[in-house]
DNA sequence: CATCTGACGACCG
DNA sequence: GCGGTCGCCAGAT
C-alpha cells in the first residue's frame, strides 16, 4: 500500500550494491519533516519480501546502529557486497551514494509570502 | 483523545 | 571516545 514512507522504500532500492546512504541523507534527499528519526521510522517499517536492500542504510558517520542480531546481518550482508567494515563503521568517502544530479529536483523557489504552514506534507526533493 | 516508543543526529561537557 | 539533551513525529496501545 501507498504510504507516506513509500518515498523512502522507492529511493533506498535505488542505492546501488557496495554503497550505502544515511538516515540524514535520506530525509534531506525526500525532505521529510522528521529528519534523519523520520528516516529511521521508516526503515523500521520496511515491508518484507520487496527486495528493498534495508542494509544499506546506516547511520551518520557510517555507523551501524541496528541492535544485535542485525547489526551482525547487516555487516554480513554489506561485506557480501563489498563494502568493507571495521568495526562498526564503514568509510562513507569509499562508498556514500550519491544520486545522479537528474534525480534531483531543482530545489524549490522561496514562496513570497512565506505562511508557517501548519503541518508541511513531505515533498520529495527526487524523482522516483 | 492521551501516552509511549523509537533503525537519528547535532551539540555539548 | 562516551553520555545526556533536545527537536522531531507516525503508529501502536
Amino acid at each position: 500500500m501507498m504510504s507516506l514512507w513509500t518515498p523512502v522504500y522507492r529511493l533506498v532500492q535505488r542505492i546501488p550494491r557496495g554503497r550505502v546512504l544515511t538516515y540524514g541523507r535520506l530525509a534531506t534527499l525526500l525532505r521529510l519533516r522528521g529528519g534523519a528519526r523520520a528516516a529511521g521510522r521508516a526503515m523500521a517499517a520496511t515491508p518484507r519480501g520487496h527486495g528493498i536492500p534495508w542494509h544499506r542504510v546506516v547511520g551518520g558517520g557510517g555507523r551501524i546502529l541496528l541492535r544485535e542480531p542485525y547489526a551482525s546481518l547487516q555487516r554480513r550482508l554489506l561485506e557480501t557486497e563489498g563494502v568493507e567494515v571495521l568495526e562498526r563503521r564503514i568509510d562513507l568517502s569509499k562508498h556514500l551514494w550519491k544520486p545522479r544530479a537528474s534525480l534531483l529536483k531543482p530545489a524549490a523557489p522561496a514562496s513570497k509570502s512565506r505562511r508557517t504552514r501548519k503541518r508541511p506534507p513531505n515533498k520529495p526533493d527526487i524523482v522516483l
